[in-house]
DNA sequence: CTAACTTAGTTGCATTCTGCATCTTAATTG
DNA sequence: CAATTAAGATGCAGAATGCAACTAAGTTAG
């Protein structure tokens, strides 16, 4: 305490080096019911422990934060070209044992179908009502993107993503009651659909699979295609 | 490119310093346009121009990056007591002439009463249809703020926080009218205050300041002030 | 072969929500 | 004290929403 004013005017000044994360919360659908992914620590602290998909930001190697994203998305869990949404930022000294931290969180949705090829090399998914062992403050993240999620999803395109390419509304029905957790009118629901207009029918294409009349198959408009949510732009930003 | 196995494998392993700031974008009304906060910045690069509030994140000295960014609006702007909502992270090479760097934005709405002390002492106030002239990724930080603002306005209490303490409908719907560029019909305006309820009528008191019938003041209820919006919980987490 | 069953998708209607015009209230101003 | 102004309430027409009932198109059981 003896110098405080140089110290003060040194730090106004000068960059501390910051210890500088990112985590990934990939949601998916298994069975009609919500999972998030996580892969085993491959080094201490927590070696061995399933954790979110994350790691350190290199800025040598990454052009941006997505790209940090990506790549730990990438080397970690064998998953690209999915779009990643930023979250929030995590900060502080208590969420990693080895000291102030920021981890920069990021969403994504997928359909399970596009995971194969990862849960046969590691990756594993939990559901979101068990977030019980996670390390860091990963529990915490996860909650936050669930609430995120939720919250974005009332009559979004958001939960789109969550199905494979070619879908029925009655499908993406049974996602946005998952999501949200309760039953919609399904009258109302696709009068909604029409309106909002982000999926279109594809023509003369059916799901015949089930005991009864085939449903009309559609799919994600190519507009919509790039990114999660085209109300998501202010946090689409980060360059 | 002769080492490039170890180098990667080492690169997983061990943090490399990342230079973390924070800026804040704090947005307020004056005399009916939308403006937000300017100070000169003290130090290269871009000595004396105008930016938004901002400065390097100190681990030793804060908490976490909340209280990185209270600091920085405290000693920049002389601004205290504001609850700030995270707005994005911004990050890459190009943002900052240092080389690469990330930007941990925030963002608040005060009323004008609020900045009579901090207007006093050197902060400036722009108007949001001028981003010319900021330094750094800062005008495209105020984008995205206006576009977050706007998009959670409909119909949330988050531009409550633009008015002082206590007002009327009339005035309060004028500020909804300012921030969604359009004019509200009178009658569903009331009818959704009373539905959402985060303002009550303060009995007995009046605004008698026109030359016509006194227009009862409000306030915002208890619950709701200390945060900007029930419905931000989920960027509200950054421990 | 056909009736029963199941789910897809539509139609009609009652109820609720929303926007607009009009009316009333309570102040100031000339 | 009439005219003016803006606050605030009322009534109603049209749009949006929720629900029940209906039709459509397949599979399955007897």
């Amino acid at each position: 305490m003896q110098d405080e004013s140089y110290k003060k005017s040194k730090a106004e000044m000068l960059p501390d080096p910051v210890v500088c994360t990112v985590d990934v919360v990939l949601l998916t659908l298994r069975e009609g019911s919500f999972c998030y992914a996580l892969v085993p620590r491959e080094q201490e602290p927590f070696q061995g422990v399933a954790a979110l998909p994350g790691g350190f930001v290199h800025p040598a190697e990454d052009k941006d934060l997505r790209a940090s994203a990506e790549r730990v998305l990438r080397d970690k869990a064998g998953i690209q070209g999915v779009y990643l949404e930023q979250l929030a930022v995590f900060s502080g000294v208590a969420r990693d044992p080895r000291g102030w931290s920021i981890s920069v969180a990021w969403y994504t949705l997928v359909p399970l179908e596009a995971l194969q090829a990862a849960l046969a090399t590691g990756v594993i998914l939990r559901e979101v009502a068990d977030l019980g062992g996670l390390p860091f403050d990963h529990a915490e993240i996860v909650r936050v993107a669930l609430e995120r999620v939720r919250s974005k999803s009332t009559y979004s395109s958001l939960p789109v993503h969550l199905c494979p390419a070619t879908f029925t509304l009655p499908q993406l029905q049974a996602v946005y009651e998952t999501l949200l957790g309760e039953p919609i009118n399904k009258v109302s629901f696709r009068r909604k659909m029409e309106e909002l207009a982000f999926v279109e029918p594809i023509k003369g294409e059916f799901d015949s699979s089930g005991a009864h009349r085939p449903a009309q198959l559609y799919r994600l408009k190519a507009k919509y295609r790039s990114r999660l949510s085209l109300t998501d732009r202010g946090m689409n930003s980060g360059g």
